[in-house]
DNA sequence: TTGAAAGCGCTAACAT
DNA sequence: ATGTTAGCGCTTTCAA
């Protein structure tokens, strides 16, 4: 490097290219108003100081900083991981950068998470709320006028653009799913109350049920939160009933919850599907293409992302109109014949 | 909202609680040096009117951001999902946003998310660089004077902190697992050639194996990429060998390369290790709680991320040293004995 | 085709 | 304890 100062401004190009600011200005947002002459040697000036714009001042002037946010509650789960890919590529076609965020299911880590955002001047957001009291942070959003998409949770009362699947139905037909195998005690393994998608599934488990002339029984549901511990916890839970209140199979709302009611059940030395029956809501991943042995039902994760983007962007562009466009993906049923049995054995 | 600007400036804050903007911004930097009285009116006018500082103005004054950037390989990888985690607890508790960037394994990509995060004047940035080119991009972060540290993958010529794992010692182990179980003829299915951790497990595969007087045979050795289709064709070209030529026992330099294998295998009714042996780097989360027979050897995750963070906020703080920290994270070995006989068996 | 002036929202430095 | 001034790096507007 011959440059002593390691911050290059405008001005030091324009210098170095004899022309003002301006034109270098104008060389980076409209070439074609340059002179091709004096272009060539702004760029040139451009490349010899490794001049890259400030974005911050850039942003403060124009009042766009052509960035988007995606908030996810879970970045551990593969389901959220590939909405974060299909959400990067139409981002990358469209010019925009992203900034991905975690909330952890942390109502309190997402409000941290938006507030920095909109104090960096983000121009939309992309969200999966972590609960039903995000509404107050979503506020926050509108109140900047800022568009906001929510993904894979709708909220009560919050009008916006949303990207959702159908949880009512997939729990109902992976809850029929095992009530035509004959299960009459199926036992729910649930996320907590307040979000939206657990709400949902539960719902949907219990319409199947009643469909059925089954009444749900409170002490076959265990709700907890999203996560791999809960999940064997809840396990436990359900093996602590007396043998002939105990269910004959599992809906488990998560896929997370699903692995941790396996681990319970091996830990207690029973097996999948002999024992009990085991079925869940998302895939999981590279597990079930080492073990593919449990019945799930699948959601479109991909286009979980490039739907949502695209509606931001249809918002950022005004290109659509003032109601919210709600759009539900259907999840698929995937039965495979359940493992655990074999574990158990080979465990032993 | 009772406003109907959306845009809430300091000099509203000002206004409305009747001083200037110089104290409203003491307020909100310094609130000590401010009287009682006035602090309260101040924090009134915030909360009434909702504002939300413009970083974008603030960073530009101030020169700093208070935003560090973290670019993964692959985002879809457990290994990197934790470290995730990891790094957003250490920044969190700092201050600090983060900016989450995944490459996906391309140079360009990288090169495009560098440069976008130099125009926004991150303060620093973690980087698990996509390949051994990744140095020209990392240059230019140098040259803008910011710190980075690079995570699981060093670079030759690149003089910055790193944290890595030991890829060769863990290769070498993992090799001699399968030697020690009398395997003689031993499959390696690698990454590029030119990521650095591919490099050196091959490396350490090739060690462990001279150490035992066995010539590595090129025909055994396949190097693709770290993805899962990539495995499965790897184990296709292995198994389209004559038989006495074929291993006895594969390494799979990378978790998705081992589920791509697996799946092979299946597809060709063999299982493992009955057929064929089978042991990967990195663990695989999820599927290896589902079903534990994989040996793998482990890292810890976690503190890639924490151990990264903590050297770049020293570096930021500047209370560190001239010269670079080089950490080399030692992974775990462990044994389970492997699945796959038993999924090819149900699966006839 | 190019440039000069003004200002985006904020804070450092210097008053008062 | 509070206010005034100037300027961070860029672009918009207007002028030449």
């Amino acid at each position: 490097m011959h440059e002593l100062s390691v911050i290059v401004t405008i001005q030091d190009v324009a210098a170095r290219a004899r022309v003002s600011a301006m034109t270098v200005s104008r060389v980076i947002n409209s070439p074609a108003r340059v002179a091709p002459t004096t272009r060539q040697r702004v760029e040139q000036a451009i490349q010899e100081l490794h001049y890259v714009p400030n974005a911050l001042a850039t942003g403060l002037v124009k009042g766009r900083t052509r960035t988007i946010a995606l908030i996810v509650s879970d970045i551990s789960n593969p389901f959220f991981t590939i909405v974060v890919r299909g959400v990067e590529d139409v981002a990358q076609r469209n010019g925009y950068t992203v900034i991905l965020g975690n909330s952890d299911e942390s109502f309190e880590k997402e409000r941290q998470y938006v507030t920095a955002l909109l104090s960096k001047r983000i121009d939309g957001l992309l969200i999966a709320p972590a609960s039903g009291d995000s509404r107050a942070t979503l506020d926050m959003v509108s109140r900047r006028g800022s568009p906001y998409v929510l993904i894979d949770r709708d909220i009560d009362g919050v009008i916006a653009d949303s990207v959702t699947g159908d949880n009512i139905g997939g729990a109902t037909i992976l809850t029929g799913h095992l009530l035509s195998l004959g299960h009459r005690r199926i036992g729910l393994i649930n996320g907590q109350r307040d979000v939206p998608t657990a709400r949902d599934r539960r719902r949907g488990y219990e319409a199947a049920l009643r469909e059925h002339g089954i009444t749900p029984d409170p002490a076959l549901i265990i709700e907890s939160s999203y996560r791999r511990e809960e999940g064997y916890r809840a396990m436990q839970q359900i093996l602590a009933l007396p043998l002939e209140r105990r269910p004959t199979a599992i809906f488990a709302s998560n896929n997370f919850l699903a692995v941790g009611a396996i681990e319970a059940l091996r830990a207690a030395n029973l097996a999948v599907p002999a024992d009990i029956a085991l079925v869940c809501f998302d895939d999981i991943e590279l597990a079930s293409a080492l073990d593919p042995f449990l019945t799930v039902v699948s959601q479109p994760a991909r286009s979980f992302g490039t739907i949502a983007a695209q509606f931001l962007f249809e918002r950022l562009d005004g290109d659509v109109g003032r109601q919210p466009r709600r759009v539900v993906l259907t999840p698929e049923l995937i039965v495979r014949r359940s493992c655990g049995a074999q574990l158990v054995r080979r465990a032993e």
